[in-house]
DNA sequence: TGTACATCAGTGAACGCGCGTTCACTGATGTAC
DNA sequence: TGTACATCAGTGAACGCGCGTTCACTGATGTAC
């Protein structure tokens, strides 16, 4: 099992989606090529383009493996009631600092087959989560405009994920640990108006 | 002035830039390429590289203009005291709404050349309108934890600004005022806790 | 257990295209006298 | 006002490369009898 020098590989879904997400991690989705993949993935430049289809069909799937990692991730932590939604706000933001590749291509629709079946499940299961809990805000906390503190939060951490990646949130952030810097700015969004009670 | 058929285009850099922002507009910034850029402008393919030195230079004088631009959106507006950081927020996601191929861009720093000169001194500009905007906020109105308060501003309007664009807004913003939306989601976070001032 | 055959996963050579870039050039404009 | 020359903006032909894709093939695995 240790030596993969076979003529089949036996994972080569697996091993060309971790190389294809490695390079979009180094450089965007315009580096991303089947040929260096394929050599990534210690395979014939042939290989990505046998299995997936195509381009496009590779990044088919790694969205599609984005979007069931994210539903994951913001199932992680989910308790029922109080600050859930904070939690998923930092499961969100976590996963996009985690997987960036995926979390690119997932709102870059243009680069991969936005209508495919197993794509569009994926899709909808991570969207029913995100609205489950915004479903769970306490509804008085804010005004009584569920689905606008819902929206807010989804900005918060979107906006969060993408400034940090492009490097702009550095200045800001400083040395201090970026979940806490984002669960500050929550704080402003859903805590009480009293004394604040997240404050370490 | 009409005809533009002389040997000398007399405003290439202009036409080009407007070429090159209309392509990356369609199909974003991998769909960029010169030569059709050239044909756009009515100019040999050679052209382009000619006047910006290569691709990157483009995109660099691309990126520069945006940050001209944001700055601008973020003046627009602008008058001391209440309510500032809001109109601000508006700008921004304004600009990046008229803009989407500059914003784009603009947040793409390994597309161009970060250390550019006249890169930097439009992205300080831009910077510091924004480090002003943030600085008026009303101490007291949250926390008197302005740093972050302005931060979460930043989050909210760039949240918006790229879920917009990506095109994962339009089922949860349906046929409402993208702007009305904005600015209900920036209430919550600015407006005194009491019966809400802004419900037209 | 052995043989024949079908199927599957991956190969590697080749094709063709679009692209960024180069380079010797040319047409227009500006300047000196 | 006229001529000579330098400079500048853009040309167009050509180069070479990397890429996605194709296609006839081959080696390994699975299945029927």
């Amino acid at each position: 099992m240790t030596d993969k020098r076979t003529y089949h590989h036996g994972d080569l879904r697996r091993a060309v989606l971790v190389a294809a997400a490695q390079m979009i991690d180094e450089g965007g989705p315009s580096q991303l090529n089947l040929r260096e993949v394929a050599r990534r993935a210690g395979v014939s430049h042939a290989a990505p383009a046998y299995h997936f289809g195509d381009k496009p069909g590779l990044l088919t799937a790694l969205a599609t493996q984005g979007y069931e990692m994210l539903a994951d991730a913001l199932a992680t932590g989910t308790r029922s009631g109080e600050g859930e939604l904070e939690e998923m706000g930092v499961g969100y933001v976590g996963f996009a600092a985690e997987h960036p590749a995926h979390f690119e291509v997932m709102f870059r629709p243009d680069l991969y087959r936005a209508d495919d079946p197993d794509l569009v499940a994926a899709r909808t299961r991570a969207r029913e989560r995100l609205h489950a809990g915004v479903g769970t805000v306490p509804a008085r906390r804010r005004g009584d405009d569920t689905p606008t503190a819902g929206l807010a939060a989804w900005l918060l951490a979107h906006g969060f994920a993408t400034l940090r990646r492009s490097g702009s949130l550095a200045p800001v952030v400083g040395d201090q640990d970026p979940e806490d810097v984002f669960r500050a700015t929550a704080a402003l969004l859903f805590a009480e108006p009293g004394p604040s009670r997240r404050h370490r």
